[in-house]
DNA sequence: TACCAGGGCCTTT
DNA sequence: AAAGGCCATGGT
């Protein structure tokens, strides 16, 4: 990996399999706005981070090195060796098909919490309204910093909105979910600390103790908010996946615990190349 | 095991 | 312009 000072920030380059705007249309993250092709700003860590696709690599704006190095570096899981990862797919063509289609996706190490009411809200639900709820409760109830960004509200100022105070939102059924979230995580009764320390099986039980979180959204929060590579969730895309090329049935035991990977080479690679169509 | 729960995006008419 | 399907689901 090489880093080059530039004008406007510091730009990545010779990075293989790293293609930060793939990364975030594949479902995710959902604090992320396209401004066009080869522009996109995202939202973590409490900032603002303008990308732009450069001739040499990618261009992250307004960052320097060193803040790169001990905050985007990690955040974008840059430390790990996704070549060695797609090399241990090979026994599985499928797999090693859409990790050709679908190299440049990186799991983000997002916030456990903010991961948590995010895929609650993503229930049965669209990405761009997705998008609109949680941009609408972080304007609501996250505070604003002094370059206009809202932070992720904290589970104690969700809790006491109330589930009235989320009605602006427009989050539907999943208010109560949310609600529910917050106060477990407020009282301790879920602890994502002790998640984060503990092993797959005790989070996903953990999880699933909140409503609205059953296997699909544990799934997901233990996937992108606590780095447990091996979660694997299945939503409607996967199942297809699994019915259309698996006979109906998926082991993950031969993918050297990076299930969770294979799951969004090929849910990005389906949702990209199916046109949600039959065939 | 069906069916229901906000709401709005998006495609089709 | 209006209609209807659908949506990274889970509870009952």
């Amino acid at each position: 990996m090489e880093l080059i000072r530039s004008e406007n920030g510091i730009i990545l380059c010779g990075e293989e399999h790293f293609d930060p705007f793939m990364s975030c249309e594949c479902g995710q993250c959902f604090r992320f706005e396209k401004r066009n092709n080869d522009e996109y700003s995202l939202i973590a860590h409490g900032r603002e981070l303008v990308i732009r696709r450069d001739p040499c690599g990618w261009l992250f704006c307004g960052t320097d090195e060193e803040e790169f190095r001990s905050v985007w570096e990690s955040y974008f899981d840059l430390d790990r060796d996704y070549g060695a990862i797609i090399k241990g797919f090979s026994g599985d063509a499928k797999i090693s098909e859409a990790a050709g289609y679908a190299s440049g996706i990186r799991i983000f190490r997002q916030d456990a919490w903010e991961t948590l009411i995010s895929f609650i809200i993503s229930q049965n639900n669209n990405i761009p309204r997705i998008k609109k709820i949680i941009s609408a409760l972080c304007a609501l109830l996250g505070e604003k910093s002094e370059s206009g960004i809202y932070s992720f509200p904290t589970a104690e100022s969700i809790a006491s909105s109330g589930i009235e105070g989320l009605a602006p939102i427009r989050s539907g059924f999943r208010a109560k979910y949310i609600i529910d979230a917050a106060e477990k995580v407020l009282s301790g009764e879920v602890e994502l600390e002790r998640i984060a320390k503990g092993s797959y099986e005790d989070g996903l039980a953990e999880l699933k103790r909140i409503k609205g979180v059953g296997d699909k959204v544990a799934n997901c929060v233990l996937l992108f908010g606590f780095g447990f590579c091996n979660a694997f969730p299945i939503d409607v895309w996967m199942k297809k996946v699994i019915d259309r090329y698996y006979g109906g049935s998926f082991d993950i035991s031969s993918l050297g615990g990076y299930a969770g990977i294979a799951q969004q080479y090929l849910f990005y690679f389906e949702r990209s190349t199916s046109d949600g169509k039959g065939e």
